[in-house]
RNA sequence: CGGGGUGUGGCUCAGCUUGGUAGAGCGCUGCGUUCGGGUCGCAGAGGUCGGAGGUUCGAAUCCUCUCACCCCGACCA
């Protein structure tokens, strides 16, 4: 397949995306509130996937869900300092109910920090309550001045996990493990490679110690936060007074944490694997993972192609698959063709009166190979052992995404160390993963981000990123010394 | 809040400069035809031209005001 096939219109990023999605199938804007999404049934059934995928997780590592109001006292997010200040800008404030204007303002949860807080103070008492391992699945508010559909939305569904601890040491470990929750997630089920690391103090959450999070880079190579995960320290447990009692019978402050990845997964997965043609979905969030189109002529053969055709879909989905066998007789085949493609389905199977008399059937992966004259390569497969051949093929698509994904994160990670071809990467609303060293100064960070838009994604870790990020140089805009490099980008 | 732009059938838009009472493609409905990469034909439904005011014999078109939306920037997951 040719590179501008899968590169998205980047120049005119809002309107591929708006072909590919909002005119597509999965989401549109709204328009009752500004920036806020409607999810249509076939992107909210990949949402469904990706939160039945997620809560497994959460529950193999003892996390048990919950339900927090959506309306929070504004006292509540004043209790926390920072978190005021960080969230402040961004409040959809509830001022009158009941036909009377409030005594006390609501806001509409920008995060649940704040009334969790609360109520973990209710129920910690004893170290004996502790761990406390919660999750909420919920959709959030925060008043963005610009919204793109799915990347930053002014409400968005997501899952937030907030849990206390009786030590810090404990804590971190919450705060590590749940950020390797999520990189195992984007790998095997998004096929979305990820680099993990620290954010600077500047890009940390409002009122956590320290931010943890998972970088992915989008085809047109500008970063994406896709999941958070926070050491919250005893911040919040100071600020709601959620203490408990030790073995040693002292009263300590708990420690907290909370990590969340949003409805921007849907975001993330268009971005990394969707092409001009319309979505692209790995399997394993694929609401339909394969699609039979038949073919026929005359009724006779109609007849005979269907019985055959649905043969073969109570086959693949005895072996669990979703499966589409479109026998409307209102389009020609030419037609069906796109519109699955489309929709994402992964794998396409032709059968027509040609298969039957040979035994075989025509499939076609979403991504191929084409033809010498530019047509999409398909290939014939055995009508034996169907089942069989179609789980590899799915196995093996699922794969090539997540390889696909990969060298292309790597193809656009580079080492910079001088200002102009810093500047250079990100001139004209360009960007790729810059590795380059920096003063750790915020001023810094700020300045490089006033001229030239790239912010710091993370500090990496050792193991998601190249050896030579890890050894000592100078700040590419002030030449002071720098003891490794850091990840930049511009971001969604 | 700054800078740009756009509002005309469900969607994408033409028409506006040079006023004469609204069009195309797609989609939708019906009938026939066709069916291995977006069939073709015929018939049909659907629009107070974002809103208000003004100029004029006459306004989608000119003028004034206003509203909404989109893009770029500032804020941010």
């Amino acid at each position: 397949m040719a590179e501008q096939r899968i590169t998205p219109r980047s120049e005119d990023y809002a309107q591929w995306y708006q072909d590919v999605i909002a005119g597509g199938e999965l989401a549109e804007a709204a328009g009752v509130v500004k920036g806020c999404m409607v999810i249509r049934p076939h992107g909210f059934a990949i949402w469904e996937k990706i939160q039945a995928d997620l809560d497994r997780r959460f529950k193999e590592t003892g996390h048990k869900n919950a339900a927090f109001p959506l309306l929070i006292p504004m006292s509540f997010i004043q209790k926390e300092a920072e978190h005021v200040e960080g969230f402040a800008p961004e409040l959809a404030v509830v001022t009158h109910a009941g036909g009377k204007k409030l005594e006390e303002e609501y806001v509409i949860r920008p995060t649940s920090e704040t009334i969790i807080g609360h109520f973990f103070a209710k129920w910690i008492d004893s170290w004996r309550d502790l761990p406390l391992l919660i999750n909420q699945w919920a959709n959030v508010m925060r008043w963005e001045l610009r919204t793109r559909l799915f990347l930053r939305t002014g409400e968005f569904y997501w899952q937030e996990g907030h849990t206390a601890h009786a030590t810090h040491e404990e804590a971190k470990e919450e705060v590590t493990r749940m950020l390797d929750v999520y990189r195992a997630f984007c790998h095997e089920v998004l096929a979305m490679p990820v680099v993990r690391g620290t954010k600077t103090p500047n890009e940390r959450f409002a009122g956590a110690l320290e931010t943890f999070t998972i970088e992915a880079l989008m085809q047109d190579q500008r970063a994406l936060q896709s999941g958070t995960s926070h050491d919250l320290g005893q911040n919040f447990g100071k600020a709601f007074d959620v203490q408990f009692q030790n073995k040693e019978g002292e009263r300590e402050y708990v420690w907290q944490t909370s990590w969340g990845v949003s409805t921007r997964l849907v975001g993330a997965l268009i971005m990394t694997h969707s092409d001009d043609d319309g979505l692209v979905c790995p399997p394993l969030l694929a609401p339909i993972h394969v699609v039979i189109v038949p073919i026929w002529k005359q009724d006779e053969e109609k007849v005979r192609v269907l019985e055959k055709a649905r043969e073969i879909a109570a086959e693949l989905r005895s072996d669990g698959l979703t499966v589409e066998l479109d026998d409307r007789e209102e389009l020609r085949p030419g037609a069906k063709y796109f519109e699955w493609e489309r929709k994402g389905v992964p794998l396409r199977l032709e059968l027509g009166p040609r298969d039957l008399e040979a035994g075989t059937v025509m499939s076609k992966l979403r991504v191929s190979e084409l033809d010498e004259r530019g047509r999409a390569k398909k290939a014939v497969l055995p009508m034996e052992d169907i089942g069989v051949t179609v789980g590899k093929l799915l196995d093996e698509f699922q794969a090539f995404l997540f390889a696909r994904a990969q060298a292309r994160l790597e193809e656009h990670t580079v080492f910079v160390d001088t200002w102009d071809d810093f500047k250079a990467i990100f001139a004209d609303g360009g960007s790729k993963f810059v590795y380059a060293h920096w003063d750790g100064t915020g001023e810094t960070e700020l300045a490089i981000k006033a001229e030239t838009k790239a912010t710091i994604r993370c500090l990496p870790y050792r193991e998601d990123a190249p050896a030579r990020v890890f050894e000592p140089g100078v700040c590419v805009k002030t030449g002071a010394p720098s003891p490794q490099r850091v990840l930049f980008s511009r971001n969604y």
